[in-house]
DNA sequence: CGACTCATTGACGTAGCTCAAGGTATGTGG
DNA sequence: CCACATACCTTGAGCTACGTCAATGAGTCG
């Protein structure tokens, strides 16, 4: 049973030597760059070899919200054929100097035709885009700030785990509050309860957590795998 | 350029005779039958010949929140393989008597396989429903409540424009409220200032929309389709 | 007619927002 | 290596939109 996540890391590095077969170009991308922004027409896909991108929207009256979070063997935007208005709304930039692999969106399509595995393995990505973005409309949308936050570094801590300093989230609190809708003072706000009560501590750019028992006291089930599988 | 909805309807109608040749068993579902709830394990798929359907979730401190309506020509829930923490927690009900036909799970993977047509159009059905969803996070989630009701009704007449009374909306204030989030009060409180402005009436368990520019004053530009296609 | 369900209205509490001022790491250029 | 700019974090005061509670009214059904 899998827990919603922000962050997408090889979803498709199966597809690898697969992808380096066909018609497509290397591109390096600087950190900051933007890859796509509203009103571009997208004509590409591109295959992460290495980097991190960012994909938000902003909103018109100034909010920005993150959506994810893109690394190493994920596939970036899709290859659906319909027009959705507020796809045109997304803002992709690079958090890191990126890799890429490129592909006319045409050639992407017929690979997607073709090649079974890739065609499941696409709707499983599709899927999983659709499970982040129910937990945030029909879950955390009801939780309080507190709550929030706690079950955002709950999924953090969990889909990061096995990678690095298992205790580490290296995000600004401004960032955090751009994921979860909330402002920055109110982060800092409930960080600081937090703090108070041992479970983390607050440095620049980065929360460490203390007690991850402690939080997830904090968090609701929604946020916690159970026992089944 | 497509906008956001919560109704799906006819998207899979072109496949309905094709659907008829393959295995599959005909069931009527009654008024008021939950067809799935939390735990259930989901083995069939169906494909919905009359009638509607509701899903949604209840959250765990008792909001419940409506993500999407199914009728007629439309597939549910899905056929992907991984399995979602947050599916699990989907509940749907038939809002009115329905006709379905039911397929076993494994055979309706098997037909997205062999069916180009079918898998195309699954894709794009999962798309659709990305689409909304980010809808409601990156956009509706920063309105607030006048702005989320008044583009609710614009999408809503939007797409039903075509097939009833174009200015009835036929949903209780608490479904409203259910969908976009919002307490019952406050919908009733918020549809009150447009009764004043004269953009629409309520009555019971439908609200008559009166002047539809007036209506799309308060809306915000994700919700109005623009020139372009 | 009574028993629903659905809608209206007002009083009141509060979570989270904005504004504002100050504090502390980090990076850069002289 | 220091001075300065910049990014990030903290804390408090005040406001307000929205939620809860509660009482009443109005439409619908058997």
């Amino acid at each position: 049973m899998r827990l919603p996540t922000y962050y997408y890391t090889e979803d498709f590095s199966q597809f690898y030597d697969y992808f380096k077969e066909q018609k497509c170009s290397h591109k390096l991308i600087k950190k900051g760059t933007i890859l796509w922004k509203p009103g571009d027409l997208i004509r590409e896909i591109y295959y992460v070899e290495s980097g991190l991108l960012q994909t938000y929207v902003m909103h018109e009256d100034g909010h920005k919200k993150i959506l994810s979070f893109h690394g190493k063997g994920t596939v970036f935007p899709g290859c659906h054929k319909s027009t959705f208005k507020i796809e045109q709304s997304l803002i992709t930039y690079a958090v890191t100097d990126a890799e890429v692999l490129s592909f006319d969106r045409e050639d992407y399509y017929r690979m997607y035709q073709e090649h079974r595995e890739l065609n499941a393995q696409t709707l499983e990505w599709y899927a999983r885009s659709i499970n982040i973005l129910i937990y945030e409309s029909a879950h955390q949308g009801y939780n309080d700030a507190l709550t929030k936050i706690c079950n955002f570094k709950k999924i953090y801590l969990n889909h990061h785990h096995s990678m690095h300093d298992s205790s580490r989230i290296p995000l600004s609190q401004d960032t955090i509050g751009d994921i979860l809708g909330l402002n920055r003072v109110n982060v800092s706000k409930n960080l600081n309860k937090l703090k108070n009560e041992g479970v983390l501590i607050t440095h620049r750019s980065y929360i460490e957590i203390l007690d991850y028992n402690r939080l997830l006291d904090y968090c609701t089930s929604e946020s916690v795998s159970d026992s089944l599988e």
